[in-house]
Parts: C-alpha cells; sequence; structure tokens
DNA sequence: GTATTAGTTGACCGATCAATCAACTCAGGG
DNA sequence: CCCTGAGTTGATTGATCGGTCAACTAATAC
C-alpha cells in the first residue's frame, strides 16, 4: 500500500492498542489481534515501535495527552463551580461505567496493577497519569480553599478522590452494579459536606491550625452534575 | 513418583499458583512456571483441573478460606475495639504492600480489574470475596453502631472502606510508596472521627432521621493498631 | 530522471502457550 | 497375590506468542 498520511498508521495503532489493552488488559491483548482490528501489518507495527511495550509507553502518553480535552475540558464547560467540576469528572466515569456495560472503567488504573510490579517504564508513566489528574483534582480544591476549614491540604484530599474513584471503579465492575460507585460518591458528598460546614480545625495530623469559624457553604447532593452557575 | 499424601500435590498447586497470580496476575502467569515452582508435572496438574480456569477458581475459593484466620483472626486477637479493629485490618494490608516491596497488594483487587470483564466465573467468586471482607467490617461497625449519627448504614460504609482501601493499594503500589495508603487512612480516621463526634442525622440522602445528640467518642489516630482495651 | 528515504508488506522465526494422552506407579482392598 | 484405580509422568500437540527481515512502493529532493 502507498504512504499513508503522516503519522495515520501510528496513530491508529495507538488508539487500537487503546481501546483493547482497556477492554482487555496489557497481557491478554496480542500483538495479533491489535494489527488485525487496526488493519495494520506486523511489519508496520515494528516500524513504528521496536516492541509491543513501546506501543503500550505511546498509548500512556496519549492518554496524558487526552485528560484535560477529553476528561476535564467537557466537564469544566458545563460547571463553573470547583467542587462541582470534581463530582462532575467523577460522574463522567460513571456514565463510562454503565454505557459500556462495565467492559471499561479507569483505563489507567486497569494497567496499574497489572504492570505497577512488572513494568518499570509504564509504572512511571502510569504514576504520571496519576499524578495530572490529582493536580487538576486539587487545583479545584483550592479555589474552593476559601470554604474548607484551614488545615485541610488540597493536594492530599485530591489523592483522596482519585483513591475513592479507583476502588469504586473497580468494585462497580466487579459486582456489575453502580452501587458500589453511587455509595463512594456519595459518602464522599457526605465528607466534604462536613468539612465545609465545619469551620474548625482539619482533625488529621499535619500541624493543625486553629481558624475562625466560616460561614456554612452548602454543596448539592447526588451524582449528576448541575448546570453551570454563571 | 508414589501417590503422595492425599490432595497433597492439588494443595501445592493452588498455593504456587495464588503467589504467582498475586505477583504476575493471572494472565501473565504461565502454567508451566506454576508447574516449574511448585515441582509438579503437567500431567498431575490436568488431573485436578481440567482447564487453567479451573485452578484460578481453586485459588479464589482458597482466599475464601483464608479471610478469617489469616486476615481478621490476627488482629481481633490483638485488639478488641470494633473501629480499631477496622483499621487494624487496613494496617494489615499496609505492612504486606511494605514488606513485599510493592511487590503483592490485595489478591483480589489485583484480579478484580484483569477478570471481572472476561472471566465471568472468576468475577463472582472476586465478588464474593469482596463481599465477605465487607459483611466483616459491616460487623464491626455495627457493633460501634451506639457511637455512630443515626442513619449510618454499616454496610455502606463498610463498602465505602473496602472501595478506600482498594484504591489505596492501587495507588501506593503505582508510586511505589506508603503515602497515599496513609493518606486515605488518615482521611477515613478523620471522616469516622466526625461521624463520630456528631451526634446529628448522617447528612447522606437514605431516609434520614432526627436523634438525640450522643456524647463525643475519640478514636485514635494513626495507622498502626494499638493495644487492645482487655 | 535518478537517488533518497519514509513507509509498507507478509512470509517466516523460535519460543511459549494451554492442553492432551498413553504409559506407568503403587497403595489398599479382596 | 493379584487387581483396581487414584495419582503421576513427560513427550507431544497445534495454536499463538512477540519479533525479524528482505523485498517492495511511492512521494519527495535534487
Amino acid at each position: 500500500m502507498m504512504a499513508r498520511a503522516k503519522n495515520e498508521t501510528r496513530e491508529r495503532l495507538v488508539e487500537t492498542a487503546r481501546q483493547l489493552f482497556l477492554r482487555q488488559g496489557y497481557t491478554a491483548t496480542g500483538v495479533a489481534q491489535i494489527l488485525a482490528e487496526a488493519g495494520v501489518n506486523s511489519g508496520s507495527l515494528y516500524y513504528f515501535f521496536p516492541t509491543k511495550e513501546d506501543l503500550l509507553l505511546a498509548v500512556l502518553e496519549h492518554y496524558k495527552e487526552l485528560l484535560c480535552p477529553r476528561v476535564l475540558r467537557p466537564v469544566y464547560d458545563r460547571l463553573s463551580d470547583p467542587i462541582e467540576r470534581v463530582f462532575g469528572v467523577l460522574h463522567g466515569y460513571r456514565e463510562l461505567l454503565i454505557a459500556s456495560d462495565w467492559r471499561e472503567g479507569c483505563p489507567i488504573g486497569n494497567l496499574a496493577l497489572e504492570l505497577s510490579a512488572t513494568h518499570p517504564a509504564a509504572r512511571r508513566l502510569i504514576a504520571e497519569n496519576f499524578s495530572a489528574w490529582r493536580d487538576a483534582v486539587a487545583e479545584c480544591l483550592r479555589r474552593a480553599a476559601d470554604r474548607l476549614p484551614a488545615g485541610v491540604r488540597p493536594d492530599q484530599l485530591a489523592l483522596f478522590v482519585l483513591t475513592l474513584m479507583e476502588g469504586a471503579v473497580m468494585l462497580a465492575r466487579t459486582y456489575r452494579s453502580i452501587e458500589p460507585y453511587d455509595n463512594a460518591v456519595t459518602q464522599l458528598r457526605d465528607y466534604l459536606e462536613r468539612l465545609l460546614a465545619d469551620g474548625t480545625t482539619w482533625s488529621a495530623p499535619k500541624r493543625a491550625q486553629a481558624s475562625p469559624r466560616k460561614p456554612r457553604a452548602r454543596i448539592r447532593r447526588g451524582t449528576a452534575p448541575r448546570k453551570r452557575s454563571p
């Protein structure tokens, strides 16, 4: 076949591999299957990627690039309240779980447990993906810092949200039920509400500091994101 | 070789497969490797287990039997306070993470993401393992129900704890750092403390019911479990 | 028009995969 | 003492694994 548009083959390989890794995992996906579904010959794959693992790394790089335009942007465009944005992102994963009939969860979390112990290079990129996600949530929380008690560290709270989300996706897929996911989001809301409503110092260890009582700031309940507030 | 003690070969296969699945995952572990490390010939494996997947199912059944004697009992023997018991169990997984240098996390969570979408029989058993764990935690919380605000449902809170633990193990292994795990436990403690300290109704949706203010019940801080209170 | 080179092709490689099976061993029952 | 059958053996199967390579195509550079 003639030479295609620049990197078209490469991009189709990355996209196809992404989907298959997401649905079946890395090890369980054979190169032959990727080639077949991408409509590419084996030689072409190895022209762009010396090994199967290099293709995996490209997929992980791709995810880093996708976070902003595909995960954050659509939510941020609809919601302006920083805390609602966090729940909006969580709602996005909820939709993915249901729409895919539990076949797809968090693409990164999927690969994290499979590869962290055995594929160092992949592990590093997975960690970077987590960090990017965490940073985005932390930024939202930082913008709502005036509503949170002093002593609450946005980056730690963001890590907590990520932890919850990954665990919730795992359980929802295992039970084939949205209950564990909604339960996690509901309890997170309850926790956040207690933080927002509480003017006192956060009770966690890190150099707690007393702060004057703040007015209660209500946050909405339920999983679905609401209209933006102009 | 002569016939060994009854089921000795079978048990060695299950134990060896358990370890390898834990460290490498199911797909990445070849039958040949299991045979080599167990010191068993291929024919013997297929005498006991028609397929590799049947061996996996036996491993998952084995885990269900291990929950009580290996996970709960050692903690329950040291701690009597029901809430401290929950944190004691969480501490156990912390120790495993560190002792194994991040090679071993929650054995069930490991397999959950890898197999839930593709191996229905395994998925069912994984869900049963989760449920057993969840039930144990819920039982602890039920025993501490008088210290929690009315409206808090122990089974939902237990599911929340499981969610957190699984997410925390995933992140700790990915970052090769205990920070995400300790962060999750710390925030869980903070959340629980707020629940315990709060006499008001739990603010989550399910048929909330007002209840009279309860006396504050302090819970200890930090990850390590403390001495039992006789 | 010729040289260059990015990109493509598919046959082919040895290794490993899960699984099979006919032959064998040996403890326990009669 | 022989028989039976639970348990063991390891060579072997065909499929699939990730990966190689020499030949080829076509767009661009000169």
